[in-house]
DNA sequence: TAGATAGTTAGCTAATCATCTAATTGTTGT
DNA sequence: ACAACAATTAGATGATTAGCTAACTATCTA
């Protein structure tokens, strides 16, 4: 999908994605690490939420946002299967996208 | 590098690097395959020639580009690596990082 | 119910981007 | 030297983007 490219090609977006990585966290957590406004960062997520680079849900007056490891699986690994770069998805991790490590 | 995810955030540009696959070809070559005028797409390849993704040289009157996997590679490799996404390079790809298949 | 807290939406701005046409540079062949 | 071809540079334009402040919505708690 041309949105996951649109999407982490932007350094915020991609750090965002990094610290998802360990666990899943509310907006204002994830927004604590940027020098930027919370709208700016809200609409930081909108493009990661529309790409479906992450998934979200409610818990009290907080949004948890959770990265969706295999949306960006696909895409890396579908581009990288079409330029010929032999990246293969590594099978410790198999059925479980969400590993920490 | 952020560069080349800027650079592989358009279609077109993917689609460039996905052509370069098979074999190097010349500005004009490569245009062919694409509905927009030469300039746009001499815009298209100084973005890819300056994210490091592709090397040029002059043969004749054209001018000859060519994919640098490795660019690509450690560009995928490490933002995989830093969101904890295990994608591993194809070690039969290892040292022929330009093989066609 | 009122105040505080979390987050998004609305509306704006400056910068970047993809695209175009016209002009320029460089190379080859006659 | 000149015409033809390949490619880039110059310069303009409309669209998208990342950023901001202000205002709104929703939830919790005192």
């Amino acid at each position: 999908m041309s949105n996951v490219f649109k999407a982490i090609s932007d350094n915020t977006r991609r750090e965002i994605l990094r610290l998802l990585r360990e666990k899943p966290l509310s907006a204002g957590e994830i927004s604590k690490h940027f020098p930027v406004s919370k709208p700016t960062m809200s609409a930081h997520f909108s493009v990661l939420r529309e790409a479906g680079l992450v998934a979200t849900h409610k818990q009290g007056k907080l949004v948890i946002y959770q990265i969706n490891m295999s949306v960006l699986e696909d895409a890396l690994l579908g581009f990288s299967g079409a330029i010929g770069l032999g990246l293969r998805s590594n099978t410790l991790n198999k059925g479980n996208k969400n590993a920490k490590s």
